[in-house]
RNA sequence: GUGGGCAUAGCUCAGUUGGUUAGAGCGCUAGACUGUGGCUCUGGAGGUCGCGGGUUCGAAUCCCGUUGCCCACCCCA
């Protein structure tokens, strides 16, 4: 074999597409019920967009772009998740100027050059849901309903819903202080890794795999707590909206993100059984983004989910996505004339909306039966000498294996409508 | 970047203490009164045993190296 997929990467055989389609159709349908718009932002951006949005330290800026020169000498990236481009593209193209707030979606690839593993690759599709231009923390809850019901519509059943509020520039940095001096005098407890976040970034400090560490975090000191009085209301609000909806959720004060952007409100949709990579969704608000890209100040909230994790999550569940439409006739024929009329009768099907297929193979009437059996065609039509000859087509209907001959000149109608005996 | 597991036909896998033309099931393909599918039967195609060295009279099997895949850590969807 002399090419091979790069690492990381996949193809959506034929036999997948059934799951795939389910996942999109069912979430442009979603979107759409919500009021939602779909957008499509380019997959590679400025590399300078993302390196301000996501964050310069974070891992994804660091270590897992996409990024090369183009041929201009630009430097580029393949984007790493949505939020960015569609904040870019709101700046740029004055999307603040339409009725706010402004409901968007987007379904497309990401690519992170990280180590492969189970439901992650290096380009992945995401969902991505996001709503610009209002601060009320109903949209909060109305943008998690979108999740919520995607996934119910999907048919999945057992998700976990997980939220926290992660501060914003005015109280985050108080109480990130406060976890570090508590963590100060317990640093010989935790693991290498979580040496290096007391460092770099001490919020995953709260998120740390380990049990060692998992249990000095739980006693770690709490966000909520350290909350200024807008966060707070604004939480408490978002809470009180979704106890009032009545869908179980899990406060978790452990939830933080990887993202520099996130303020406020913070969730994420874990899945169980689908290994460790357990975050079919992760969101969140994003107040000061949009400024931070050159649009006005505009408050924002908005989640991506890996369609990689919903259809692992799907499989897991057993859940059967609807089969995709297989042509309903096929058209067997035998001997040179016939086939010039097999030719013209496909096509006469085709143009009446109905599916067609034939195998233009010359091979044996059996063969052609096997070919439309398997294809799961409704119909076979058979032309052969004879029918050329007496200007009618065999139509067989392959359920019952009842078979009859019609006038050509009616064949088409007859499969259209199904009347055949 | 770190760790563990696995590499034999398209797929799932056998392959005995190293021994002759490497097998099975499924799939593909052809045929079984020459114009009829799903069942059955018979035949056929398809493998440099991941790759490269080494040991040996002889290697899929033993040794070394290398690549790929999978899983986990990190991080994230």
């Amino acid at each position: 074999m002399n090419y091979r997929a790069p690492r990381g990467t996949y193809d959506i055989l034929p036999e997948d597409q059934a799951h795939w389609r389910h996942v999109t159709e069912t979430t442009r349908r979603v979107c759409e019920l919500f009021g939602y718009e779909q957008i499509d932002v380019p997959v590679f951006e400025q590399t300078g967009l993302f390196e301000r949005s996501v964050g310069e330290s974070t891992d994804i800026v660091e270590k897992e772009m996409y990024t090369f020169l183009d041929r201009n000498e630009e430097r580029m990236t393949l984007r790493p998740e949505f939020t960015a481009g569609i904040c870019r593209a709101y700046a740029e193209r004055k999307l603040h100027g339409r009725p706010q707030p402004l409901r968007l979606f987007t379904i497309g690839p990401a690519f992170r050059y990280e180590r492969p593993q189970a439901g992650r690759y290096r380009q992945f599709y995401q969902i991505d849901v996001e709503v610009l231009g209002s601060q009320d923390p109903a949209i909060d809850l109305e943008v998690m309903q979108v999740a919520w019901q995607i996934y119910e519509a999907v048919g999945i059943k057992n998700l976990s819903f997980q939220v926290n509020s992660t501060g914003c520039p005015v109280c985050r940095p108080g109480y990130v202080e406060k976890l570090r001096a508590w963590y100060a005098d317990r640093l010989d407890g935790i693991c290498a890794d979580c040496a290096r976040r007391y460092e770099q970034n001490p919020l995953r400090l709260l998120d740390c795999k380990k049990e060692a560490c998992r249990a000095i975090a739980d006693e770690a000191p709490r966000i909520a707590d350290s909350l200024c009085d807008e966060c707070r209301t604004h939480f408490d609000r978002l809470r009180s909206y979704l106890d009032d909806l009545g869908r179980p959720y899990e406060v978790n004060h452990r939830l933080v993100r990887g993202f520099d952007y996130y303020t406020k409100t913070v969730f994420e949709v874990w899945a169980e059984g689908i290994g460790a990579q357990n975050a079919v969704c992760g969101g969140g608000r994003y107040d000061g983004l949009i400024g931070m890209v050159g649009g006005p100040e505009t408050p924002a909230i908005g989640f991506a989910s890996g369609i990689e994790r919903i259809i692992l999550t799907m499989k897991q569940e057993g859940i059967e996505p609807p089969g995709v439409p297989k042509p309903r006739v096929f058209v067997a024929y035998l001997g040179a004339e016939a086939k010039s009329a097999a030719v013209v009768l496909a096509q006469e099907l085709r143009a009446a909306g109905v599916g067609a297929t034939a195998l233009w193979e010359d091979r044996s009437l059996k063969a052609q039966m096997r070919q439309a059996d398997r294809l799961g065609a409704a119909y076979t039509l058979i032309i052969g000498e004879e029918e050329v000859r007496n200007g009618v087509v065999m139509i067989r209907r392959m359920a019952d294996s009842t078979q009859a001959s019609v006038p050509r000149s009616e064949a088409v109608a007859a499969v259209k409508e199904g009347n055949t005996q």
